[in-house]
DNA sequence: ATAATAGTGTCTATTAGACAATATCCT
DNA sequence: AGGATATTGTCTAATAGACACTATTAT
């Protein structure tokens, strides 16, 4: 009897795939959105783009762009390379010298009012001796860090506003648990200069003594280590160091 | 100056989106995949489905399905009620017994020989005592509870083996520093219960007086609640404990 | 000298963990 | 009574935080 059932064609993958014709069930786009941030002034930013075109024309949204993808046997570029590529684009700052790392997929009906759109969210944190080439470098001139206390109740584009508080939750929950402090400061850093970073993600003043001996810890760990030069701010200058493991 | 250059057509949104009109690019195929865990025997175990059909015919594979959207106004399903929607397919269960939480999205070229599939995995974990139900309920006949200590080298179809490793790593992260343990025991458990989850998923052996202690802690802090009634095990009985604010 | 920042000392409270001892209850 | 599990006790080490204090340097 089953037999009978299996004796119809027994295909192998390979003539299967040959034979493949994809269906045309409707399929949604794809983005990928970037949060980026930087620490200028003593104050959490984010790069944001002021939309020329509709629809949220004038609006300030994330940037991004649509993923690039074939049905061409190579199926087009990865997600994780077109977070990169955006970021390339929209920074102007060369691959690689910027953190990035994947927030979650975020894809609500009606989310973008012409279609469908499915976007992959990536944040990204770029050290502050590097924002400033930003705005040169990028490609569209509207372009700018902005300040996340004076964005607080300014409304986004499509549902950045809240891609963007995850973003900042998640920023926050990582600061204190990883070490992508590091990805904020210089590469070669104070002690100040890294509990300072501390503090405008938590929102909060942090014990100068206590954070210096939670550093000292990692000295002794071997995750930092101590640069030759100082860092003169006008009054006591500061040992320099740089974190351990970094290009 | 500026008013000659704005004097072309000037659109509404309204008008913007009326006229609009998708262009042709390519899209990539949206799917959600699910990776389900439980707690069987003192062992962790996740479902996975036996592949019927091309591609990889035959090999173990998450369950999933494809995202439902469409070019209309309502442009379709959210992509967390996909997540549910499948669950309930898949499991049988019914809609929200099952705690779900999104993993990320993978979206590497070639995951899928057909066709280019971006997919948004969501990890979610069964109380064992629905768990056995779970076999029944499902519409996929070849669906069952797979021990992740068995299955470590047995390869998975598409990159289902790095998703399913990316929910295991995400696991042993969450269940010390959150209350997903909650969410793998039944509604009323003892604490050697919750203390036996969290030493399958640890991987190594508890004190269960130092575990005790922090329970005790949760008691004071209102987390959670001594029940009635007692936990009969063959030798001294337990007390029964609940979590608070839970259906 | 003064102001400001860098860095040290000290104390308390909390927590994780190792490990021993006692309590309770089923068989 | 014996055996297994529940529960308590005790000690140590590590850590976070509050807070006072000393050290160093530019001005």
């Amino acid at each position: 009897m089953s037999d009978m059932l299996m004796s119809d064609v027994e295909q192998t993958e390979a003539e299967y795939l040959a034979a493949y014709e994809p269906g045309d069930f409707p399929r949604p786009s794809v983005t990928v959105d970037l949060v980026i941030f930087t620490i200028l002034d003593r104050d959490l930013k984010v790069l944001l783009i002021r939309r020329r075109e509709h629809p949220f024309k004038g609006a300030l949204a994330l940037p991004g762009g649509f993923l690039r993808v074939s049905d061409d046997a190579d199926q087009g570029e990865d997600l994780e390379a077109a977070a990169h590529r955006e970021l390339a684009e929209e920074t102007g700052l060369p691959l690689g010298s910027v953190w990035l790392n994947q927030l979650g997929a975020f894809g609500a009906p009606g989310r973008d009012p012409r279609l469908r759109v499915i976007t992959v969210a990536w944040f990204a944190l770029v050290r502050p001796d590097l924002a400033p080439l930003v705005e040169a470098g990028s490609d569209a001139a509207d372009a700018g860090w902005f300040s996340l206390t004076e964005l607080a109740g300014e409304p986004l584009a499509f549902d950045h506003r809240g891609i963007l508080d995850a973003a900042v939750a998640r920023l926050e929950r990582d600061i204190e648990h990883t070490d992508i402090g590091y990805e904020l400061v210089s590469r070669r850093f104070t002690i100040t200069e890294l509990r300072s970073v501390n503090e405008v993600i938590l929102g909060r003043k942090l014990d100068p003594g206590n954070f210096r001996r939670s550093f000292q810890r990692l000295i002794e760990d071997g995750v930092v280590v101590e640069t030759p030069g100082e860092r003169y701010t006008g009054r006591r200058p500061a040992k320099v160091y740089r974190f351990k493991g970094r290009r």
